[in-house]
DNA sequence: ACAATAGTGTTACATTATTGCATTCCAGGA
DNA sequence: TCCTGGAATGCAATAATGTAACACTATTGT
C-alpha cells in the first residue's frame, strides 16, 4: 500500500479538473447503478464539487441560483441523500454540513480530517483503521454496520500561517 | 493494556449504582473546576444517567418534570454544554443526542458503539485508535485537536436476539 | 401510445438549537 | 450584615436544520 501524499488540495491547483473529475465520477456511478443524474443532483454535486468546503444544507439552497430562482429544502435534501446513497457526497455529522466525495474512496473507512480555520476537509482512506475500529467493536461483540470518524484541528496551510 | 470486559452493561446490573457514581463523579468534578453543580445540571445529568441509551435535547425537555412545569430548551442545552466542557456527557453527533459519559474516560480517543436496535451506547476507551487517528493526521501534517468516532450496528443483546 | 415508475415543485410542518434580556442566586469582601 | 459582581436562571422569541405529503411532470420499457 503506497503512502499517501497530502491529501489536502494545494493551495493552487486546477481546481476546474476536480469539479470535471467529480462530475465525471459521478455520470460513471449512475451508468453503473442504472440511476439519473439529473439537472438538480448534478447542481448540488456542483456546488459541493466547487470547493473542498462543507456546505450546509441551507447554504446550498442560498448558492442555488437556478434559472433565477430557488429551490425548497426538500429539493436540496432529496439530492444530498441520492448523492449519499452513492458515496458521491458525505455527511460531516459534527457539523450538519455536506461535501463531495473527493476520491474513489469506498465511503466506510474514510477519515475526514476538517479545518477549523478555514473549513477545508480532507478525506482519508484510512483503512487500517476501519479494521481497527472493526476489531475493536467485535471485540465487544457488537456487530459494527457504520462507523464515522470526524477529525477537527488545524490544516497543514493554516498551521505554518497561524503559528508565526 | 488489559482487554477490557464488555463495555456494554449487564442486561440486569444495579442501576442505582450507575447513576449515584455518576453523580458521585460529577460532584468531583465540580469541586476540582470550582464550578457550580446546580439543580438544572444535576437533575439533566440524573436524566441521562438514567439509561444508557442517548437521549435528544428535547427528550430531555419533555422527561423533565421539575416542580410540575418544564423548562425551556435553552435550559437544557445550557446545562448540556456545560456538562460536557466538564466531559460528564457527550454529544452523540451522528444523532444529536446526548449521553451520560459511563466512565472516567479522558474525553478524546473515545468510541462509541451505538446500537441501532434498542439505542445503547456503549463508550470504549480505544486509546490505541486515538494514537491511530493522531498519527494517521499528523502524516498529513494535521494539527489534530479533537476527533469523533461513532459506530452504529447491534449490541451483543441484540444481535443474540435478533439472528434466531 | 400507454402504463409504470422515478423525480420535481411546493406547502406545510417537525425537530433541533441559539440569542437576548431582565431577574435571581450566591460567594466573598467591606 | 450588607453590598456587589459574576454566574445561573426564566422566559420569549427566533434561527437553523430536516421531513412529510401530495399533486404534477418527465422518463423508461413495452
Amino acid at each position: 500500500m503506497p503512502v499517501e501524499p497530502s491529501p489536502f488540495p494545494a493551495r493552487r491547483h486546477d481546481h476546474d479538473a476536480c469539479i470535471a473529475e467529480g462530475l465525471a465520477r459521478a455520470e460513471e456511478a449512475c451508468r453503473a447503478g442504472r440511476k439519473r443524474l439529473t439537472e438538480n443532483r448534478r447542481a448540488v454535486l456542483e456546488l459541493l464539487l466547487s470547493g473542498h468546503r462543507p456546505l450546509g444544507a441551507y447554504e446550498i439552497v442560498e448558492r442555488f441560483d437556478w434559472k433565477g430562482r430557488r429551490p425548497a429544502p426538500a429539493q436540496i435534501y432529496r439530492a444530498l441523500s441520492f448523492l449519499e446513497a452513492l458515496g458521491l457526497v458525505h455527511r460531516i455529522a459534527s457539523r450538519n454540513a455536506y461535501v463531495a466525495c473527493s476520491g474513489p474512496g469506498e465511503g466506510h473507512g474514510t477519515v475526514f480530517l476538517v479545518c477549523e480555520q478555514c473549513g477545508t476537509v480532507a478525506e482519508l482512506g484510512g483503512a487500517g483503521l476501519g479494521r481497527a475500529v472493526h476489531d475493536l467493536a467485535g471485540a465487544s461483540g457488537f456487530e459494527l454496520h457504520a462507523h464515522v470518524l470526524e477529525a477537527s484541528g488545524r490544516c497543514p496551510d493554516c498551521a505554518r500561517t497561524g503559528e508565526a
